[in-house]
Order: C-alpha cells, then sequence, then structure tokens
DNA sequence: ATCTGTTATCTGTGATCACAGTACCAGCCC
DNA sequence: GGGCTGGTACTGTGATCACAGATAACAGAT
C-alpha cells in the first residue's frame, strides 16, 4: 500500500512558550546583544515579546540560576558587568574544562566527530573572509563546541556552555571596541594547532593548544581593560 | 557618644517565597529523600509546603535548568534516575573538577583556610562515631567543599555544586542498601591523605587523592549495580 | 538652598482562574 | 475474556488580578 511506505510524520515538538522566550533572551545574551550592566524588566520583555509577564518571568529565574543573570537585591535582574578579575577567573575554569574536553576529544574522536570539526572550521575560515564579526564570533563558538561534541563527555559540556553565555556581553563590548580585524589575526593560530592535535591523537597537545586559546582571550581582555583604565585615569586627572 | 559607637544593624535578609521552596527542595533531594524516578507534581508539593502552586512551579523549573530534576516529555517534572553508564560520566566529571579543586587549594590554601578544613574533617570523624548514616553523609559534603572554598575558585566551585545533588538520590539509595559499615570504613582513607597532601603543599597529591575518592565512589557503585542486576536476572529466571 | 518626609508610579511576587493536553479507568463491543 | 473506546479527573501552562516593596520626583520645613 502507498500509505504504509510513506515516512511516518515526524512529531511535531512542542515549545511552550516559556522555553521559546528562555532561549530567545539566552541567544540575545551569548551573541551580545544586551550591554552589561543593563537592566531586564519583565514587563518590557513581554511587551516586545508579545506575551504575558509569566512566561518571561520563569526564564529570567532560570537564567540567574545559571549566574547568566544577576538577581541584585531588590530583586531586579541585571546583565552582569565582568570585573577583569572575575572575567580572569571565568577563564581559569574555562582553561580547566575546556582543556580536559579537548583532550578527551583526541583521545575518542570517531571519523564523524573530526568530518564535523573540519565543517566548524572550514565555517569559520569563511567566516573570516566574510568580515562579519557578529558571524565570526558565532562560528568561532560552533568550532569549539564540534571539538566537545568529540569528547563524548556531554555532562561536562553542558557545564561550560554558560560560561560562554556569561562571557557574551563582556567580549562583544570588548570585541566591539577593538575591531575585527586584530581579533581575525589572532584567532588563526590556535585553531589549526588544535585541529592537527587532534588529528594526530596527540591528546597533551590538543589541551595545551586549547588552554593557549582561551588564554590569549583572556590577556586580550586584561589588556584592552587596562588601556581603558588607564584613558579613563587621565581623563579625570 | 554611645550610639554611635553600636555596630550598625546587619540588614534582614529578605527570603521570597520561591527561594525558600527552590532550597527546600534542593536540600531534601541531596540528602536523599526523593527516590529516583519519582514524580513531583506541583499541586502536591504546594499542598506540602502550604504554598499556591506558583513558588513551586519556578522553583521545580529552576532545578530542571541545572539538569538536577528532568523535564519529561509530558513536562511533568520527575527525579532522574541515573544509569550506572551516567553515574560513572558524572564522576569522571567531579574527578577532573574536584581534583583541579584540591590542587588549588594545596596551592592557596590559607591558615583560615587550614582551620577550616581541619575542622570539618574533625566533624566528619564525630559524624563516623555517632552511626548516623544521614549525617555521614552531610559532613562527607562539607568536608569536599571546605576544600574547594580553599581553591578560591567560585566558578568551578559553584558548578560542582550541582553534580553533588544529581548524584543525591542515587547515592542514598547505595548508602541505604549498602549500610553504613562498609562506607564509613571506606571513607577513612582518602580524607586523611588529602589533608596531609594539602598542609604539605603537594598539589598532584592533592589532586590525585581527590579523584582515588570520587573513583572509590564510582567503582563501589557499579559493583553495587552488577550485583542487583544480577539479582533481578535470578529472580526473573 | 539643602534636607527630609510624602506621594505617585513602577516592579516583582504570589494567588486564582481558565484552558488544553494527558493519563487513567470503566464500560462496551468483538 | 481481551482490546478498544469513551469519559473523567488531573496536570502543567498562561493570563489576570491584588499587593507589598522600591524608586524617584515633589513639596514642605529648617
Amino acid at each position: 500500500m502507498e500509505i504504509s511506505r510513506r515516512k511516518p510524520l515526524e512529531p511535531i515538538r512542542h515549545n511552550t512558550l516559556q522555553q521559546q522566550v528562555y532561549r530567545r533572551i539566552r541567544e540575545n545574551l551569548a551573541d551580545g546583544q544586551f550591554k552589561p550592566g543593563e537592566i531586564l524588566t519583565i514587563r518590557e520583555l513581554a511587551a516586545q515579546l508579545g506575551t504575558s509577564v509569566m512566561p518571561v518571568r520563569e526564564a529570567l529565574h532560570k537564567l540567574t540560576v545559571e549566574q547568566v543573570l544577576d538577581l541584585t537585591p531588590n530583586r531586579s535582574v541585571r546583565v552582569p558587568t565582568l570585573t577583569p578579575e572575575k572575567f580572569a577567573e571565568i577563564c581559569d575554569a574555562r582553561m580547566i574544562i575546556e582543556g580536559n574536553l579537548a583532550r578527551l576529544a583526541a583521545q575518542r574522536a570517531d571519523d564523524a566527530d573530526l568530518a564535523r570539526i573540519d565543517a566548524a572550521n572550514h565555517e569559520f575560515g569563511a567566516a573570516k573572509v566574510a568580515r562579519d564579526p557578529m558571524l565570526l564570533l558565532q562560528k568561532n563558538r560552533e568550532f569549539h563546541f564540534a571539538i566537545y561534541e568529540a569528547a563524548h563527555q556531554p555532562t561536562l559540556m553542558n557545564m561550560i556552555e554558560p560560561l560562554w553565555v556569561r562571557c557574551g556581553p563582556s567580549t562583544f563590548t570588548l570585541f566591539d571596541e577593538l575591531g575585527p580585524e586584530q581579533i581575525r589575526k589572532s584567532a588563526t593560530n590556535p585553531h589549526r594547532a588544535v585541529v592537527e592535535a587532534i588529528r594526530g591523537r596527540r591528546a597533551a597537545e590538543a589541551q595545551q593548544a586549547i588552554i593557549a586559546d582561551i588564554r590569549a582571550t583572556s590577556e586580550r581582555y586584561q589588556k584592552h581593560f587596562e588601556k581603558a583604565r588607564a584613558l579613563d585615569r587621565r581623563a579625570g586627572a
């Protein structure tokens, strides 16, 4: 019978409003659409999204659990402003976890994983040519997570994801003030080293390469912050 | 003036219902008060806690973000049943993170930290004598986190906390079926090794000692699960 | 003119209500 | 008697309402 040979309809996924709101805000956060220090009010977001306050309220509270958003003493919700010390601390945590994920990836990646990593790296290269800064950030994230997928350690991988979101607003402002050229230049070398180490099954080398990549980001942020502080001091004097 | 010398009143902390509900459920989860596989319904919890459904609803959703609770396709919320594979995976993640925290603690602990670690270890010893299994679990947790506090890395420390909560229900049932004596015996040696390594500033040794402790837990769980499965098979045949 | 006390507006919180989807169970037909 | 079908009770979701706390602008007093 014709009808029985037809593929079964794939089940429609049933997104609650709350989940959609949660994801939307989270994405915009990771992409730097919200500025550090900005206060998010439930009613305003609800008006923008065209929902009642209820789904927004739950989404914001969920984001505070991940420490992606701050809960002020007045219970209002704000995009955190990362001090350079805090940013460095998060980068230290990232070096430990992501370094280990890269190490595991070098040990465990199968052919499909390697293909995905290559594809992600290729797309990243294409984004570099396109000179679209937002796209570049996005493809960089996808490249990193292609590697972490290959580690086959979902627990750890899910744990670093919020760290990326937390860094989103700050890295975006850094990115914005620095201009895309410098980022592009500095992001080239570490990526190649990681891919080669993983393909060659050199676990320790892959770990070190990822750590070097994150350290570069961290130091870039510190340097930029010092420069900004020096400018402030000069302006104040 | 007398009045100006008086210490300023410490601000009263202002717990919302939702926060209280969240913490209460979380604690009960970590202490094994809920069984794996149990379904938590909003209205029943609200009735038990004497609140409306609203605070419970938000608390449960927050717990699903940490993956402390599972969201079933019907959107009901359930205490996850950890397969032995998943439990092992979580333990692998814990070894990496907690091992590094112990390493950092050995490098960074100051005198106050060391005093707190000793105190926690002492309380743990007292709990062993008291033969109260629940107290023993709680003091074990406090001992571990006294060490992780000393690492001065709040980002990483906050990240492992949910892992402990996730393991809570499963370890409690293991604990329950195994009897307190075996746990007590096996928990003795690693603790002393960790403390001595930290006091002696031997970072790598502290890391290895914590890893050994977690590995012992992991293997104990695996062994117990295999035995339970063998029993099931015999009963089924 | 500055400081203080008040008021008006706004924000988050919690309760209640209405609705849609699910699960469970009894009763019916084969 | 077993499998299907129908209904009923229940669950989570989202909207609306009521309220308490906070902020900020304003008016009054010193």
